[in-house]
DNA sequence: CGTGGGTTTGATGCTCCTCAATTGCTGTGG
DNA sequence: CCACAGCAATTGAGGAGCATCAAACCCACG
């Protein structure tokens, strides 16, 4: 109990500090056998349809396999805000507590794998590679927040729009000129990036102006990826 | 390899899905010995000093023992985006990658106690209870960033004042009916919700008015936490 | 008592939102 | 094959909210 329970004295909720305090087993007791490896159960989801709403209990964790999910929080009058788009390969409502805030919702007809969350938690105390693993997960998600925060933050609506575009162009595997077909709409966009649907056209108005992408309907074309960073306001990499 | 091998091909980043593919071992090598206890490294800081620059290394993790510090980031023109504030208790830098996104300051005179992250990585591996304890303090962190994004990206400047407000009240463990006196200044607190520094004396001003709050100088009283709540577009509980 | 920092208030302008109308796309049925 | 409906995307006009610039204020400190 070297180092912290004396910083953490009567608090209402569970303190961060608490993990390292000594007053709780660092160990798990033995295990009699092993957890099982947690098996997954398919989930397919029609387009737009709600896989998980938010606030529900978070018993389940989901891989997303093929397709494209938003994960969404409404307020109570209306106003919505999307925290990130998943792809085939990432992972949802691990890093959670007892419920999930943001709810999922399918944006194109997808196919998920869904895992008790108690089971690969049982499985990560137990297998200290997996448990590292999942760990670097969350480092990558609360990255990605905390990028998503300086965007909403600090950018204006053209650095929102750029930073977007590069980022999906990244995610989508696509090399520099060929087309990007968003699987999201402008409204799943706008959601996303803080503003609204009329804003995300402007703006993508205006980059066409600049020469810097080409936009035909739905697709859109980067022109010049050093510019577009330029509008962004990112790090060159 | 039952699960997603499949889904996560060609992929340019090291992806999520890929914790739960079998071509890495789960388990690792046993110990010959365990790894010793984390020691911590007391580390003081006087007001304003920078403990840890944006994009360092992360060769380390820091507790707060005493004092208030503030997780920044700034954009190359000097934008600034505060992350969060950390209290007595909090942890910094667990969840990051090879780097610290945002770097983090002493908003008031603090003291730390510094940790090597390879360390307590190496600590987690082998103490499964340890390890679920830091996973629940990465899900605590993910979901304050996740209620900041929705602050950020869709709520008015009332609200914002209104959300930190509240949130400061909990944080500082006040009960109704004492003053809160802020422990960071106005240009914190408009970098932390994305605002301007005038813009968070008018709200600011304008709770006043409604009668929600007084403030005198630095003080601030809540008059009327259910108002607030109100204001704040937050759930009661 | 004056100096300097942070804070508050005021005047003005710009960015982005709101409301409304138009265009374009997709699928369906005649 | 075309006409039409339904929906998303685009464009326009006007306004609200917040930022910017500038000045006054307050308080701690030497």
């Amino acid at each position: 109990m070297h180092i912290l329970a004396q910083s953490i004295e009567r608090d209402p909720m569970p303190r961060m500090g608490m993990v390292l305090d000594r007053s709780m087993p660092w160990s798990l007791p033995p295990m009699t056998r092993l957890p099982p490896v947690p098996r997954p159960v398919a989930v397919p989801a029609a387009k737009d349809a709600t896989i998980v709403e938010q606030d529900d209990e978070a018993k389940y964790c989901f891989l997303i396999v093929t397709g494209c999910v938003r994960t969404v929080r409404t307020m109570t009058d209306g106003r919505r805000q999307i925290g990130e788009f998943l792809f085939a390969g990432d992972v949802y409502g691990w890093d959670v507590l007892e419920t999930h805030d943001y709810g999922i919702e399918a944006v194109t007809p997808s196919l998920l794998h869904r895992f008790p969350r108690d089971e690969l938690q049982e499985f990560a105390d137990t297998h200290g590679n997996f448990g590292r693993r999942m760990r670097e997960l969350s480092a990558r998600q609360g990255r990605a927040s905390r990028d998503h925060m300086i965007l909403l933050g600090r950018k204006t609506a053209t650095e929102r729009l750029a930073s977007f575009l590069l980022a999906l162009a990244v995610r989508l595997k696509l090399e520099d000129g060929t087309w990007i077909v968003p699987p999201m709409s402008r409204s799943d966009i706008a959601d996303y990036l803080g503003l609204t649907i009329e804003t995300v056209c402007r703006q993508l108005k205006h980059l066409r102006e600049d020469g810097t992408i080409s936009s035909n309907g739905t697709k859109i074309l980067i022109h010049d990826r050093r510019s577009l960073m330029g509008c962004a306001r990112m790090a060159l990499h």
